[in-house]
DNA sequence: TTGAAAGCGCTAACAT
DNA sequence: ATGTTAGCGCTTTCAA
C-alpha cells in the first residue's frame, strides 16, 4: 500500500518551472488561458510525479464536490437497485460521480446521509425519504430531487409513480374480481402523512363502494421479506381469517412475494384461497408461485427524469420546481384468483 | 431550498465568545479539554446560527473524510446488494459512513470511482475489481479491501469464497448425475488472468476425467439477464446442440436464471433436456422454474470479514495481509436432471 | 499569458 | 482550559 506522499501542484510547479497558478489553471477544467507549451511542461510534470488533485482543497475553494448522492431505502430491492443505477448515467453525463446511499428504511440511517450532505460532500441529492421530514432535507441546502410521489413537497422537485392512480388500478381489480374484504399492507416508517397516500386512496375507494374499513385488515409493517413473513403469518393467525380476507393489496413486490412464499408453505392456495397483488413489477414477480399479478411503475423512466431534474436545478436552481409523475400500469398473472370463491 | 449561508467556527466563536479554537475542539470529536461552560456557550451559538462543519476544510487540515466506498459491479444483483449492504453495520459502528458506487462492469466507471479515491475523499475502498489491474489499486495509495478470490493480489486484504473449490462442487455434482459434455459462462470483461480460477479449474476438472475442453463450449459473456439471453440463444443455435451439451455451469444465478427463462420460453425442457448449475443463491434462484440448483456463497459473513479487515487495515496500515476465504455449499433444485439422458 | 498574494474553514502545535 | 498562529492544497482576483 504505497503511502500516498503529498504531491502538491507546488511540486509540480516547480518541476515544470511555472507558478503554481498556472499549474492550478492547468489541472482545473475551466481552462484559463494558458500557452500550449507552459501545459505542455505542466502536464509532464504532472505524469512524471505522479501527482493528483486533492479533492479537500479544491473544494474548500470551489465548495463543489462533483459527486450526486443517490438515497435510496432499499439497495437489496432490485426496485430501488434499478433506480439507482439508470440515474448514473444522465449524472455522470453531466460531469458528476455519482454514488448510493442506502438507508434501509432507517431514520437514523438517513440522517447519517444528510449529514454528509449538510456538510458540503455531495453537489446533489436524489432521494427517497423514509421520514416526512420536509424541512429537513430543505434545510440541507443542496439541490434535491425527491423520489416518490409527495405532493405535499410544494417547493422541492419529484419524480415518482402517480400512486393515487397505481393503487385504485390495484384496487379495482380487485374489486372487479369479486372481493369485497381487501386488506393492505403498507409501510410502518414514516408519518401518517408519509401513509396517506396509499392508505387514504384504500380509504376513499372503501368507502365509495359502501364498505367501512376493517382495523384487522390494515397491516402496516415492513416491505420487506421479513414483513412478508410476519405478514402471513398474522393473516393465518386471525381467527377464521378465510371469512374475513378476500385479497390483500401489498405495498410493493418484495413483500407480496414473501408473503406467497409463506403462505403458500403454509399450505395456502394463493390466487384461489387468497389473492394477492404487488406494486412495482420487479423481475422476481414474474417468477413466484403463483406469480405476482401487481402494478408495474416505470423505473428506468424514473430514474432518467430524476437525473435530468437534479441536473437543471443544479445548473438553474431558481427555476420553477418541477414534479413528474409516471402512471402505473397492470401487469395480469397467476394471484389473484379470477373470481373471488365468495362471491 | 434555503441557500447554505457559509456560517463558520469563526462566527460561532464570535457568538460564544470564544476563539475559534475552542469550538473547533467541541465540533471535532477527539475533545481536547474544553470546560463543560464554554462547550455550553458553544453549542447553544452553533444551535442559534444552525453551523454546520465544513467538511472540505476539516478534511484538508486531517485528510480524513470518514467515509468508505464499497464497489460492486451490479447493484442491480442481489448478490452484490447484499454484500453491500452488509458491510454497513460493522464501518458504521466504526464511525465510517459508507457510500456504494456501481461500476456496471464497466472498466471507464471503475476509472472514475478510482479517481474519486485518489483525490482523497475515501478513507477506506472495499471492491470488486473488473479488472486485473491491481496496481491501479495500490497505487490509490489507501486501506482497500477485495472481494473475490484473488490469489495473486498477495498484499491486498481479501475475503471472498472460495472459488475453486466452489467451482468443483458445481462440476463434480454435474459430473456425478451423468454430464459428460459440460459448457461454461463466465464473465467476458476483465483479462485472462481474472477468468483464470473459474476457467482453469474447469479446464483441470475436465482434464483430471480425461475429457478435452471443447471451444463452443465455452461461452463468454455479461453475467447479466442479456447475457443470460445471449447464452441460451448460443446454444440453441449450436447444430445439434443435443447431442453437444449435457449442462452448462454458469458464472453466477443472474445468468443462470435468465438462461433458464430464455431456454424454457423456447420450449426446451430445463432440468432433463439440459442442465443448469448455477452460482450464489440468490432469493430468486429458488423461483426459478425449475428452480435453480446452484452453489451458496456466504454472502453475509463475506461482508461482515471484509468491514471487519478494511476496519484493521485502516487503523494499522502495517498490519500483515489478511485472506479470508469462506467455502461454498451445493443447494440442490430441479434446474439439473437426476440422470443425463445421455448415459 | 503568467505570477504574486490572499484566502476558503478548519485543525494542531505552541504558548499562556 | 483556552487563545494565538501557522498552515493544509487549492482557486482566484489583481497586476504585470
Amino acid at each position: 500500500m504505497a503511502r500516498k506522499q503529498s504531491i502538491s501542484i507546488i511540486e509540480v510547479a516547480r518541476l515544470a518551472g511555472v507558478s503554481k497558478s498556472t499549474v492550478s489553471r492547468v489541472v482545473s477544467d475551466r481552462g484559463g488561458s494558458v500557452s500550449p507549451k507552459a501545459e505542455g511542461l505542466v502536464n509532464k510534470a504532472i505524469e512524471e510525479l505522479g501527482y493528483t488533485r486533492n479533492h479537500h482543497a479544491s473544494g474548500l475553494r470551489t465548495q463543489r464536490s462533483w459527486m450526486i448522492l443517490v438515497m435510496v431505502p432499499d439497495i437489496a430491492n432490485s426496485f430501488w437497485a434499478e433506480i439507482a443505477r439508470t440515474t448514473q448515467d444522465g449524472l455522470e453525463a453531466g460531469g458528476y460521480s455519482v454514488v448510493i446511499g442506502n438507508t434501509d428504511w432507517s431514520e437514523q440511517r438517513q440522517e447519517r446521509y444528510y449529514g454528509l450532505a449538510r456538510s458540503g460532500r455531495f453537489d446533489g441529492l436524489i432521494l427517497n425519504s423514509v421520514t416526512d421530514d420536509l424541512d429537513a432535507i430543505k434545510d440541507m441546502g443542496i439541490p434535491t430531487v425527491l423520489l416518490g410521489e409527495r405532493v405535499e413537497a410544494q417547493d422541492i422537485d419529484t419524480v415518482g409513480t402517480d400512486t393515487r392512480a397505481a393503487t385504485r388500478i390495484a384496487l379495482d381489480f380487485l374489486w372487479a374480481r369479486g372481493h369485497r374484504r381487501i386488506a393492505i399492507a403498507t409501510n410502518e416508517h414514516g408519518s401518517e402523512r408519509f401513509l396517506s397516500l396509499r392508505r387514504r386512496t384504500y380509504g376513499e375507494f372503501l368507502s365509495e363502494k359502501g364498505v367501512a374499513v376493517d382495523r384487522d385488515l390494515v397491516f402496516r409493517l415492513n416491505l420487506s421479506e421479513e414483513g412478508g413473513k410476519e405478514l402471513a403469518k398474522s393473516i393465518l393467525s386471525l381467527p377464521r381469517w378465510q371469512e374475513r380476507i378476500d385479497a390483500v393489496f401489498c405495498g410493493n413486490d418484495v413483500i407480496a412475494i414473501a408473503t406467497i412464499d409463506a403462505l403458500a408453505a403454509a399450505g395456502v392456495a394463493v390466487g384461489s384461497d387468497i389473492s394477492i397483488i404487488g406494486m412495482d413489477d420487479i423481475p422476481a414477480a414474474a417468477h413466484s408461485r403463483p406469480a405476482l399479478t401487481t402494478v408495474r411503475k416505470m423505473r428506468t423512466l424514473t430514474g432518467k427524469a430524476a437525473a435530468e431534474l437534479l441536473l437543471a436545478r443544479i445548473s438553474d436552481p431558481g427555476r420553477p420546481t418541477e414534479k413528474r409523475l409516471f402512471p402505473g400500469e397492470l401487469v395480469t398473472r397467476a394471484s389473484v384468483a379470477e373470481r373471488c370463491i365468495h362471491t
